[in-house]
RNA sequence: GGCCCCUUGGUCAAGCGGUUAAGACACCGGCCUUUCACGCCGGUAACAGGGGUUCGAGUCCCCUAGGGGUCACCA
């Protein structure tokens, strides 16, 4: 397809959210994948709710992810400006036209008087809709209340006949009865449009050709055709993606845990990892496929492969996706992601190199599912520690031939030519052997002797990166330990 | 409540009138092994319910139920 333009709309009134993120990414392949442009645009005429610090972070998180967008507030393009409070001069215009042409109208009812109708209606169970009271008022009227200084809201006339068809990319047809929609307001008392308003006349503007959004608009969609109808606009496709739940199927919060993007990122999740799981959530090509790199996505994505049915994420599968990356990406970018952490834990102190740190990061990358989960894998070599695993010594220290083992071990240690894995590995089960026991039974106390732990990556490794000197201090730790108890 | 959308295992999902109803995560076994993780092998587990249409229905139609969304001078 030629020329398509599709947008991502965030209003600047908290973080980036995953199912917004999802849409953002749906958009921007859908973008990639037709040659077309991604436009972003900040819907910020809530002028108490958005703030500078949010659009930032939705910026920043968005470019973190790898979503950067042809058109946008930071960097302009020939359509903007590209956030709304901006665009009061877009709106004024085409407000005009349509008050002009008899198709809104000024309506001077107080936010009381609606509120107290709105009430009226509920108590006696009958659904809500402006009367249409100011719909008729005479010129005259019109300038009456301006001079007594009264305030207007903008009302689209809606015709109570006949219906609005959204023709959705995803859902298909949707019907909606005219008659269900009353003459609502497009424009604020003070001047600024409502949301239905600016939508319309902002997507139309900016040469909008696909509006891919949250489900949770498609009910909003007839409004804005018929705005667009007023205004003799052409409307644009549209494709209404499903919302991301929570595990009880309740709509996702807060209180749901991480749902952030800046959250994930913060527990050291890969952008990469979560846009490939993402993506699944709700796109899938037929193709058993697990793993999918950006180029491959933009190449296979459609938007009838999207799902209609809401999906609810599961994080023990990002976790698991994590994971797989995490063993997969270069070790010089863990490094970069954990070098501040490091540092800030005194890791990185005078005599531990780079090449140390490096290796330590490879050793425990696989038992890891977040960058973050790496740091606590790799505590012990970097610091000593002063309490050994609980089970691990009764199971390892308290035997009869436990000190004998370990000090068999110290010799080993003491006495290795290369100091290499390999080399201890092959003393050490000769050892075994000579002692007649498994070298199993020399492994796990020495493993415990080295990192306080039961479970560590494969102990050879371990002692060769940890190196002698403290391999010899902290075995005689252990066996001054098993003394004292 | 009105309107709209949705409904295949715990979760993501394939399926597009005829299949033993894929696969992945999770879970449970086993293998590998030096513990953990990885990897490999295997297992448990699903068409929301009821009516139609059809020789035949997870697939088409209707109803019911459940979930979600929306009905603001918020977006």
């Amino acid at each position: 397809m030629k020329g398509i333009r599709v947008r991502f709309a965030p209003s600047p009134t908290g973080k980036l959210h995953i199912g917004g993120a999802r849409t953002a990414l749906f958009n921007w392949l859908f973008a990639r994948s037709n040659k077309g442009k991604f436009i972003l645009r900040l819907e910020d005429t809530d002028l108490t709710r958005s703030s500078e610090d949010s659009a930032r972070s939705i910026m920043e998180d968005l470019q973190w992810l790898g979503l950067n967008w042809d058109e946008g507030p930071d960097k302009g393009g020939s359509f903007g400006p590209y956030r709304q409070s901006e665009r009061l001069p877009v709106y004024r215009k085409y407000l005009q036209k349509l008050l002009q042409e008899n198709k809104a109208y000024y309506c001077f009812c107080s936010a009381q008087e609606l509120r107290a109708e709105r009430e009226k209606a509920q108590q006696e169970k009958r659904d809500y809709k402006y009367s249409g009271k100011c719909r008729s008022l005479s010129k005259n009227m019109i300038k009456k209340h301006f001079q007594e200084g009264k305030k207007a809201v903008i009302r689209l006339k809606v015709p109570d006949t006949g219906q609005t068809v959204v023709d959705d990319l995803i859902r298909g047809k949707v019907e909606f009865a005219n008659t269900l929609f009353d003459d609502f307001i497009i424009a604020k008392s003070d001047e600024w449009p409502t949301y239905n308003f600016a939508v319309a006349v902002d997507d139309y503007t900016m040469n909008i050709t696909h509006v891919i959004r949250a489900e949770e608009h498609l009910s909003n969609t007839p409004k804005q055709m018929l705005i667009y109808e007023a205004l003799g606009f052409q409307v644009p496709h549209f494709a209404h993606v499903s919302m991301i739940l929570a595990p009880d199927r309740s709509k996702l919060s807060k209180r749901h845990g991480a749902t952030a993007v800046e959250e994930f990122r913060n527990e050291g999740y890969l952008p990469e990892s979560l846009v490939n799981y993402l993506a699944l959530l709700g796109w899938a090509t037929g193709k058993d496929k697990d793993f999918w790199d950006v180029e491959e996505m933009i190449r296979k994505f459609r938007l009838e492969d999207i799902s209609r049915s809401p999906a609810i994420y599961d994080k023990k599968k990002l976790s698991w996706m994590n994971g797989h990356y995490l063993r997969r990406i270069n070790l010089s970018r863990i490094v970069s992601l954990l070098e501040k952490e490091a540092q800030a834990k005194g890791w990185l102190e005078k005599d531990v190199s780079q090449e140390y740190f490096g290796r330590v990061v490879d050793l425990v990358r696989s038992r890891a599912k977040t960058v973050n989960e790496i740091l606590d894998h790799a505590a012990y070599f970097f610091e000593e520690f002063d309490s050994y695993d609980e089970k691990g010594v009764e199971k390892y220290f308290c035997k009869d031939n436990s000190l004998d083992i370990l000090y068999k071990a110290l010799e080993i240690i003491e006495e290795s030519p290369s100091f290499t894995a390999g080399e201890l590995e092959e003393s050490l089960r000769l050892q075994a052997e000579k002692m007649n026991i498994k070298a199993a039974d020399m492994i796990h106390p020495v493993r415990l002797a080295l990192s306080g732990r039961t479970a560590t990556p494969g102990l050879f490794e371990v002692m060769e990166i940890l190196g002698r000197s403290r391999c010899i201090s902290r075995v005689k730790k252990a066996i001054e330990y098993i003394k004292k108890h």
